[in-house]
DNA sequence: GCTTCATTTTAACAACTGTGCAAATATGAT
DNA sequence: ATCATATTTGCACAGTTGTTAAAATGAAGC
């Protein structure tokens, strides 16, 4: 096997797409905001769940979470009262096992 | 098929790997530090040809490689009188292909 | 339909962080 | 020792984050 999927090269990226791609990289580039996607890998959460399990407020976590739904990270819908979050996809999560993998390889 | 690669799964990272793996995506988080990775993914240069090549000054291009280099992203040999930075591996140009065609995929 | 209440979002502000620029300093080839 | 190349420092500026308080949203009961 070569390449596991055969993407356009960087090298011909157009300058929206790098600045789409770099917004990407930056609101997963956060400590907490990892965290609640790590939280979310394991399934969908309403804000006060995460709230709780991140010992923050809720104000603050709504925050975080609209830094991750501006770029499309994440999904929400409604559930009776609550609002539950997801993952948008499940390329996300490859994207940062993948990051995840490679950061724990130099050091 | 199933799975590309098997990593370790996201939600049983631990917090240091979180940490790691978010300052990595912080390094690249950014249009002109991206921009830089894109030429250097077609092939090593020096300090002096970036900064021709961004229009932008050496004092700079060095501070956009510092904070790469700090994250192990480039890595970088003296050749002569200049200096070469590269791309560490592979492996990024993967991640931020990755990125890209997802980012592509949601506009 | 209207009110009430739980849940979430937004706004405003202060504190912090990152970035680029200009000038000074370092590095090492010749 | 000199010179080209690159790095670092100090500073000003812009952008981000968390916090508190106010506002919005919509479900459920009356």
């Amino acid at each position: 096997m070569k390449q596991p999927h055969s993407h356009p090269p960087l090298s011909s990226a157009s300058p929206a797409s790098i600045d789409r791609t770099a917004r990407l990289f930056r609101a997963i580039g956060d400590p907490p905001r990892l965290r609640l996607l790590a939280l979310l890998s394991q399934g969908e959460a309403c804000v006060s769940q995460l709230a709780q399990a991140e010992h923050e407020s809720i104000s603050t976590i709504s925050q975080r979470l609209r830094v991750l739904r501006a770029e499309n990270v994440v999904v929400r819908s409604r559930h009776g009262k609550h609002i539950h979050y997801a993952l948008a996809d499940r390329h996300i999560v490859e994207l940062i096992e993948n990051a995840l993998a490679h950061a724990a390889e130099r050091q």
